[in-house]
DNA sequence: AAGCCCCTCAACCGCCACATT
DNA sequence: CAATGTGGCGGTTGAGGGGCT
């Protein structure tokens, strides 16, 4: 099947954007709003590329953009990350707000991959395989940059899951949490947390009435509503994710599909590290994985 | 001061998955 | 079911700037 290309090149401004020519796409988007992006440039007057224009409008002019120096506890989630997921630089990014995948990207082709390289020289004098790590070429023969941290990559373990999101999940938990429920799960009341890491009750998602309307009772059943972006970077550092349990991360904007998720999503979608898990998490992750029912909204 | 080299990062390219017709 | 449209992703490029000689 043939494809059509995205816009015809001819007369199509190239190259860095102008002060001008962002002003004119924010104010666009600001109106209309996101999408329908091969017809953008026309309807808002540019002589751009849809896709140039979604490019720039996603890495540079989305005003919740995080600008400015990737911070210690960034770096070192984007390594873990990285680790788990490999070049999927969609996804590490879904995890740091603010950022995009192309400044990830970039940064860990300029600085992170360095510095991994040298920490495993250093280590045992040899680069080991890394899956899934492309490193480019231009870069190899230029100079390596001071190392400033102490950043300790972990060994390789990439997960290679099909990216699957979705906004709101229903789990049945074990016996375990039956018996023994952690406190969050004891009492679903609503809890949710904001990028600042305060906990509020306002999800709907955990109403009265919804749980009676998914035939919940509250004390067997549970919902859980995530949300990329909803816990901080801090949070998801300094997790005990047995008490954090229900403030993991999965997110949705397209909730019209109906996934069984394996283990290996739940996990990557919701911890950083698997050492990291408590023992209430590995009993709760090896229900999911033997059972639980993921039932997507 | 000039020229060269290297680094950074915004932008481009090609491909893919999914939705729509 | 095939063709087409659209958005998204990851790899790569190259302009521009800074540092070094």
């Amino acid at each position: 099947m043939g494809r059509s290309p995205c816009c015809s090149k001819e007369g199509l401004n190239r190259g860095a954007w102008t002060a001008l020519e962002d002003k004119i796409l924010t104010e666009y988007i600001k109106v209309h709003g996101e999408g329908r992006w091969r017809n953008l440039p026309k309807r808002a007057g540019l002589k751009r590329c849809g896709k140039s224009c979604r490019l720039r409008w996603l890495n540079y002019l989305r005003p919740d953009i995080k600008r400015g120096n990737i911070s210690h506890d960034e770096e070192e989630l984007i390594i873990r990350l990285h680790n788990l997921l490999g070049n999927r630089w969609s996804l590490i990014a879904g995890r740091l707000p603010g950022r995009t995948d192309n400044e990830i990207k970039n940064y860990w082709n300029t600085n992170l991959s360095k510095k991994i390289q040298n920490y495993h020289s250093h280590q045992n004098n040899s680069v080991p395989c890394r899956k899934n790590t492309n490193l480019p070429n231009h870069h190899d023969n230029k100079k390596q940059p001071s190392t400033t941290t102490d950043a300790t990559p972990f060994a390789p373990h990439v997960v290679r899951t099909k990216a699957t999101r979705c906004t709101k999940v229903i789990v049945q938990p074990p016996q375990k949490f039956e018996d023994d429920p952690p406190a969050q799960l004891k009492n679903p009341t609503k809890n949710t947390m904001d990028n600042a890491g305060n906990t509020h009750d306002s999800d709907p998602i955990y109403d009265d009435d919804d749980v009676s309307q998914n035939g919940l009772d509250g004390s067997m059943d549970f919902l859980m509503n995530f949300n990329v972006g909803d816990v901080s970077l801090c949070d998801l550092l300094n997790s005990d994710f047995s008490v954090d349990l229900c403030d993991f991360n999965y997110s949705n904007d397209n909730s019209s599909s109906n996934e069984n998720l394996s283990f290996e999503d739940w996990n990557l979608s919701n911890s950083v590290e698997p050492n990291m898990a408590s023992d209430d998490l590995r009993s709760f992750a090896s229900f999911v994985e033997t059972g639980g029912d993921w039932l997507a909204e």
